[in-house]
DNA sequence: CATGAATGAGGTTTCATTCAT
DNA sequence: TATGAATGAAACCTCATTCAT
C-alpha cells in the first residue's frame, strides 16, 4: 500500500523526502536570518542543509519560494506557540505576561525574522515583496490585534489603565524589539527568565493601575 | 590660491565639486530607503543624481564607501538635529516631547533609515557590515543614552516614575518604530502633530506620575 | 531456455521489455517532434511513457542515443513502408504518385521529422550530429536515389520528360516539404486526399509528357 | 552638438557603438546559423564578436532578443535585396529568374536560416516562439506571395503553365531548399551561376509553355 | 528491473567597477 | 572631471545522469 491519501501512511521514502524538506527549511532559516535574504546564496543554503544545490530546487521552486516558506512555517509556529500559551493562562495579566515570554524565546530561538514582517509592505524592500508569502501578509496584525485584545480585557477589567489597546500592544511589541536588539548589540546573555522580568517590570508595570 | 586647509576659500571648482558631492549623498540616499542596500544598483543612484556612473566613482571609493557616507551623514544629521532641539526646552519633561517629535519627523523625512542602526551588529546583515561606518558602530547607542540621561533627569524631579532610564529610553524609541511602521503599513497619513500627539498620550503619559 | 539469438522464443520476461523498449521510443518520439531535441526534457519523455527516469536509462544509454534510435526507427519505417508501396504498383508513374501518398501520410503521423535528414550534415545542428545515428547518414539519400530510379524508368518510357532524375527527385521532395509547411502554418487541415491530389497536379503533371 | 535627433550626425561614441552592435549580430547570425539557437551559448557569440559576455547584454536583452533581432535583420535584408532586384528586371519571366538567383546566393552567405521561418509556426520549436520577432511572423508568406504574383503574371502572358500560381512559387522554394541541401550534404561547391542554371533548367522550364 | 531523489556541470543574466576618450 | 561602454566574477536555475533502495 503506497498511497498518501489523507491520513494513510507514508512509505519510507516519502518520509524521508518529508524529513529532508524540513532540514532544508531549517537550514534555510539559520542563512536568512544570519545573512538577509539576498546576500544569502542558494549554495550558501546547500552547504549548510549538507545538499547539492539542484536539490533546494527539487523541493522548493526558487529561492524567493523558498524564503517564503520559511517565512510562513516561522509565522504559522509562532501564531500556534502564542495562542497555545495564552490559552493555558487564567486572566488577561498573566497572559500578557506570557506574550511577552512566547516574543522573547521567539526571538532568542530565531534571532529578529518577526521584525522583517513588522516591516513588510511594498516599498520596504529587506526582503523581496513576492518572498512574503500570501498567507503571512496580514500574520503580524493578526498578532498584534489579538495582544490588543487581551491588554481591552485587562482593561476592561481594571488591571490595566485605560488605553488605546492596540497602541498598547504596539508599545509592548516596539518595547521587546528595542530591548532585544539592544542587549543583542550588546552581547549581552540574559537570561529567558531575565529577560521577561525586565520587560515586565519596565513595561508593563507601566501600564497597571496601582490598585490593580 | 588653491590650498582648502580647513576655513581657506574654496575655489569655484571645488565648490562645485562639494555639491555634486552632496548631491549625490541625497540621490543615494533616496534610493537607498526606497530599494535596501542590495537591490540599489550604482546605475540607479547616477540616473537619480542626474550624473554618470563614473562620476559616482571619483567621489565615492565604492558602493560600499557611498552607503557608508549616506548612514554617517543621516546619523549626524540626526544627532545634531536632536541635540539642537533639546537644547531649545526647558526642562526634561519639554525635552523628552521635543525628541518625540525629531524622532518622528525624521521618519517622515528619512523612511526607516534609523533602524537600521538600532539593529546593525555583525550578523544582522540588512545591511553589509563594511556599509556601517566606524564612526556610526556607536551612534544609537550615543543617541539613547542620551534621551536616557534625560529621563534620569526627569525622574529627579520626580516627573517621571523612578525605573531605569535606559529602559524608559529604549521603550520610547521600540514604541516609535512600531507605531511609524504600523502607520505606514495601514498607509494612514497622519500628520506629524497628530503622530507625536498619540505616542505622547500613550507612551509618555504612562509614565508620568500622577502629580507630576 | 533464455537465449534470445535470432528466431529463438523469448520469455515472458524478454517479450515484456522489448515493449516497453518500444513504447519509450513511441513515446519519444512524441515529444521530440513536440518540442524538437533541446527543449525535450528526459523527465517529459519519462511522464510521456508513463515511466520513471531511471527506466529510460536501462534502455537507452543516454538522451542522444535514444534520439538516435528514433531516428533509425522513423527512417527504417519510412524506407520499409515506402518500398512495400512501391512493389505494388504497377509502372513508374503510378509508383511516383504512390510515394506522393507515402510521403505526406509521414509527415501527418510524423510531424517533420524527415526534413531533420534532408539537412543532416554536420554544421547544421538542428538535432545533434551524435544523435543521427550511422546507419542513417545515407538514409535519406538512399530514398531520394530510389525516387530518382522511378523518374528515371518513367522518362525511359516517355512517360516524363527527360531532364536529369536526380533533380527531379528532389524537386518534388522539396515541393512536399514546402507544401505541407504551408499547410501547417496556415493551420489548414486538408483530407491526405486533398493533399496528394494538390501535389499531383502541382508538381506531377508539370512533369508529364503531352501524350503521356 | 550632440544630439542624435533624426538625421543628425552621430559622435564618434556613438558611431562605433553602433559597429559594435553591427558586429555582435554579424556575430551572432554565425553562431546561430552554425549550432542552432539552442547549442549556441552567449559565450560563444561573445568569444566570436571578441567582445566579453557582458557586452552582449548593454546592447540586448537576452539571447532570445538578440536572435530575434538577428532574424528580423535577416528578413528585412533579403525582402530589400529580393525587391530591390526584381524592380530591375523586365518581364515576370526575368524576374522569376532573378529570384533563383537572390535566393541562392542568400543561401551562401546565410546558410539556410530561411528555413527556420519557412517551419516557423507555434509548436514547431527548431526557434522558440518568442525569439521569432512579430515584425517576421509574417515575412516568409509575403514573400512567397510575391513570388506567387510574379507566376500569375508570367502566366498572364502565356509564358508559364496556367496552375496555381501560389504551388507554383512554393515548389520553386521547395526545389531551392532542397537542391542546395543536397549540395551542403555533398559538399559540392558549384559557383552561383551553376546552380541558378541547374535550378531554372529543372523547375522553370518544366512550367514554361513550349512556345513560351 | 523500476524508481525518483540527488548530483553538479554548465547556461543565462546582473552589476560593481574600470578606463580610454 | 565626466562619461558610459566594456569587463568578468558571481548569482540563480536547469537537467542529463547516477545510484541506493
Amino acid at each position: 500500500m503506497t498511497a498518501n491519501n489523507q491520513g494513510a501512511k507514508l512509505t519510507r521514502r516519502e518520509r524521508e523526502k518529508l524529513r529532508h524538506r524540513r532540514e532544508i527549511l531549517k537550514a534555510a532559516e539559520r542563512v536568512f536570518v544570519d545573512k538577509g535574504f539576498e546576500r544569502a546564496t542558494v549554495e550558501d543554503i546547500a552547504r549548510e542543509a549538507e545538499f547539492s544545490v539542484g536539490a533546494i530546487y527539487t523541493f522548493f521552486d526558487s529561492k524567493e519560494g523558498l524564503c517564503s516558506e520559511v517565512m510562513a512555517k516561522i509565522a504559522e509556529d509562532f501564531l500556534d506557540d502564542f495562542r497555545q500559551e495564552v490559552k493555558g493562562t487564567e486572566g488577561p495579566q498573566e497572559a500578557i505576561a506570557k506574550v511577552i515570554e512566547v516574543r522573547l524565546r521567539h526571538v532568542q530561538d530565531h534571532g529578529g525574522f518577526l521584525r522583517l514582517f513588522m516591516e513588510s509592505k511594498p516599498g520596504s524592500r529587506v526582503t523581496p515583496d513576492s518572498a512574503v508569502p500570501q498567507n503571512c501578509r496580514g500574520f503580524y496584525d493578526t498578532y498584534v490585534t489579538e495582544v490588543a485584545a487581551l491588554f481591552k480585557a485587562a482593561m476592561a477589567k481594571g488591571l490595566v489603565r485605560k488605553t488605546n489597546p492596540l497602541y498598547a500592544a504596539l508599545s509592548l511589541e516596539g518595547a521587546i524589539n528595542a530591548f532585544s536588539a539592544y542587549w543583542g548589540r550588546k552581547e549581552m546573555s540574559l537570561s529567558l527568565a531575565e529577560q521577561v522580568e525586565t520587560v515586565r517590570r519596565n513595561c508593563l508595570e507601566m501600564l497597571e493601575t496601582r490598585d490593580g
